[in-house]
DNA sequence: CTTGACCCTGGAGCGAGGTCCAGGGTTTAT
DNA sequence: ATAAACCCTGGACCTCGCTCCAGGGTCAAG
């Protein structure tokens, strides 16, 4: 057979094999070739896409979120200048996101270095972790 | 009353009533006093402690995470060196995070880039975002 | 002293994101 | 030429993380 079958496709993306008859179903995916007989047939770029699927949601972006980056391409006969501005809301997010898990990573790392110091300085500084807008009463 | 209710802690970390309930019973958040007819009473603390929790959230980390970095404290009767060795493990956790976020944002701005630049570039440059390991077949 | 805004418990229901059959056909290795 | 290992569809079922009652008590304002 030519082509991938969703077994080592799965396989491949570290996923499982309903798993990616789920995203086929909710359009993470297109619709791949299939045999005479009905066996799906992939190409090596499914395995791609379902990777990036898989990583962008241990990230935490849900389905749609996916989506829509996946969405986002440089297509022939799609306003390029739409793109952009999709790109661009897309990076403020991912900076953002980028700028919290900073946040706790200094958190942690101050509440590592209480514990080699000897002295009890802060009973729990994780929870100044994200403090940032958001007035404190 | 003294102490703050159920509703104004809910409204003050952007969760819902039954939301705060809900992290109660599943050991989120301690159980707080209780004026003599049964209404909770909450500490300032407890806001904090929920906004943690929210944003934490946001960044994809489930309750199951949430609950462990909570407990990551320095507490008196607490072996430090576990505390500073779990706590290096989530250090660990969140750098890999960001810097699979840092890859998705440079696949974003290449895209972004890709569409002022006259020229189609790539098809699709999001799917080389979080390539890593995980050798290509 | 009533009315409206809160609070309580217990339990049902819901959307997202899968996961798992049953029942049946196909391919491949021996 | 048969067993083991795959694949198909359709639909039921599951976990997580809430969310929403019902049915009832409490509190603050006017």
């Amino acid at each position: 057979m030519d082509g991938l079958t969703i077994g080592r496709v799965a396989r491949s993306a570290g996923l499982a094999i309903d798993t990616v008859r789920y995203y086929e179903r909710e359009g993470l995916l297109q619709k791949p070739a299939r045999t005479p007989s009905g066996y799906r047939q992939y190409s090596a770029d499914a395995v791609a896409r379902l990777r990036f699927i898989r990583q962008a949601k241990e990230l935490g972006f849900t389905l749609a979120e996916i989506r829509e980056l996946l969405a986002l391409k440089v297509a022939p006969g799609k306003s390029c200048a739409d793109v952009r501005a999709r790109a661009q809301a897309k990076i403020a997010d991912v900076e953002q996101r980028i700028a919290q898990l900073d946040r706790m990573k200094r958190a942690l790392v101050k509440l590592a270095a209480a514990c080699s110091g000897r002295g009890p300085t802060s009973e729990c500084p994780i929870l100044e972790a994200l403090e940032t807008r958001e007035s404190r009463k």
